[in-house]
DNA sequence: GGCGCGAATTGGAACGTTCCAACGGGAGGG
DNA sequence: CCCTCCCGTTGGAACGTTCCAATTCGCGCC
């Protein structure tokens, strides 16, 4: 059970016989201290079980050296994707990051994001919040902020997305070549992306001359979400031949259920996901995709973050071109 | 872009016309504050932005009202579980949850461990790790610690598991039961919890008759440590009729190998997975598991712990009993 | 009219660091 | 032999809170 109370510099002090401003020199690593005395403050330190106490650096220093990352949803594979891409830049700046999550709520988002902005964190990521743009803007005012896997070209923060509208027309483009022209599209509603996902669908659909074959129902980035969404599209009028879902997870949702209403896929019904996660590559689901690379963002993410926090502003909004990555559900209509 | 600096609770006394002490009072909800002063504050602090600074706070305070969360791994869906879990037992303790990982690298873990560690979390939850008892019983003396999905009967920290010996074996007997002899058993070597599932496979195999049948190969918790270990079954020796694979992530990476070498699952092999993940319900995948549930353990461990904050101390390691999950990767013997 | 009391408010110490200006002492130069 | 310089070391202020003891103020009571 934990003792009394933590060593502190001041302990390791008067055990090793020397001045705490000693002792934070040699913790800090200085090149200008005796080596008898560094002997003596290691021995101290290691004998005590002295651990520097960040806090009290972090408020002295005003520097947390420390990243937030606020992951929207920490049940979808495509945000472990970007966390490795945030931790791996964060170690190579000599940054930790520490992580939060908003299940997908508004409020819990921002209680989260809170958080992070209480403890003084240096540095903000947020990867896909439904979080109002307000919201993000006013934190941005406080800290130097990035969004991730969000479009927005509001001021006062970076953000690092890939292409959505082009990534919604990729799909549609290649059910079109495969002959399709009942399209449909199952939306994450206001999920981060979709809206723009759906109009790179609508758009796309427009530039075929299939517009009135447009139809879209509302679903979210949950597998939940894709499952309603597939049966709603199987139940009523006249059946898609091919269907564009919001994401991956969304999309394995609808291929359940379709399995269960017994449309074969393809056969029946193709199926298109976005994001290439781990889980559409695997052989059972082999979904034909949208390639978004998460860790990618997530590192270009970071290393924006690091300028605004040297002080290099300016507003950057990087957008990635997505890449179709065709698997096995999806092929000619019926 | 951040301005110069946050305004701090001294800026919103002046602002306001009374002392920083009033401010506090009034930013903690005291009800001894007279409704004028009261509103005069609030008004400052909001024209200001003020936000609370957490890492003063915590200084003082010596408590930081933060649970630190470690997962072994943020790629395998068994942990986003637990998260929940701990999230929401932690929130309604009054308590925030903030995360980090160690990607299975010991070298890493320790690392994110320490973070936790000196960032002064007021508790501690290691989540799978693959540490060394050693340094888990150091960082238990200097805070309240539990461990999840990692059985220890050591001293100065609690855990809670499930009981992995009787999940080996109640795989095992479930293949038994269909009348299988040559069942092999693909091990996650040091990974948490893979020493015991292993014993109580290869105890099982011994009291149903089996020992001669006893056959393990390593692999690891990954999807590539499974695939990797089905590959090796497949091709050496007498192929045996069922695997029991060491977690659902490892077992989906068996099930790829199996396909990849047009080995029918149940037909010509069966499988069997450890953990009931989302991942395992997939419609596509509809894997015969262990079910070990997550979001449980996470919550019973934020428990303990608060047991542990609030000074009630005794080393208590909470075993749940597993059960078998039956899907469609398990049939009789060819 | 003075006294006591409770309620509202305040100043200052404390938390554990870092940083900076200042200090002591030995070596080297004049 | 004294002065200077530099190196290693030190004390104290500062960071933004909370908490406690002390202060002020208004009011009722004797």
């Amino acid at each position: 059970m934990p003792e009394g109370r933590p060593p502190t510099i001041k302990d390791v002090a008067d055990r090793a016989g020397v001045s705490k401003s000693l002792v934070s020199l040699v913790m800090r690593g200085s090149a200008k201290v005796s080596e008898e005395r560094r002997a003596a403050v290691v021995a101290a330190a290691a004998e005590l079980g002295y651990r520097p106490n960040a806090v009290a650096r972090s408020l002295v220093r005003q520097r947390s050296h420390v990243v937030g990352l606020m992951l929207s949803d920490i049940h979808n594979p495509y945000f472990a994707e970007v966390v490795d891409g945030v931790e791996s830049a964060a170690a190579l700046g000599g940054y930790r990051a520490l992580f939060n999550t908003g299940s997908r709520r508004p409020a819990a988002e921002r209680e989260a994001m809170e958080t992070l902005l209480e403890l003084r964190v240096d540095g903000l990521v947020l990867a896909g919040p439904v979080l109002a743009v307000r919201d993000i803007a006013a934190a941005a005012r406080s800290v130097p902020l990035v969004l991730v896997a969000r479009a927005s070209r509001s001021v006062g923060f970076d953000s690092v997305t890939n292409d959505d509208r082009r990534g919604g027309a990729l799909a549609v483009e290649h059910l079109v070549a495969l002959g399709h022209e009942r399209i449909a599209h199952i939306s994450a509603g206001s999920g981060a992306g979709a809206r723009s996902r759906r109009t790179g669908y609508e758009r796309a659909m427009a530039r075929a001359g299939l517009s009135s074959h447009i139809r879209v129902v509302s679903g979210s980035f949950t597998e939940e979400g894709g499952y309603e969404g597939m049966r709603r599209l199987l139940a009523g009028g006249e059946r898609p031949t091919a269907v564009f879902v919001a994401n991956d997870l969304a999309a394995i949702g609808a291929l359940q259920a379709a399995d269960d209403a017994g449309v074969a896929v393809p056969g029946d019904v193709s199926v298109v996901g976005y994001d290439n996660t781990a889980l559409a590559a695997l052989g059972r689901i082999d979904l034909t995709t949208i390639d978004q690379p998460g860790a990618e963002l997530g590192a270009m993410a970071v290393e924006l973050l690091f300028e605004r926090i040297d002080g290099r502003v300016g507003d950057r909004h990087i957008v990635v071109t997505p890449s179709l990555v065709v698997r096995s559900t999806t092929g000619p209509p019926p």
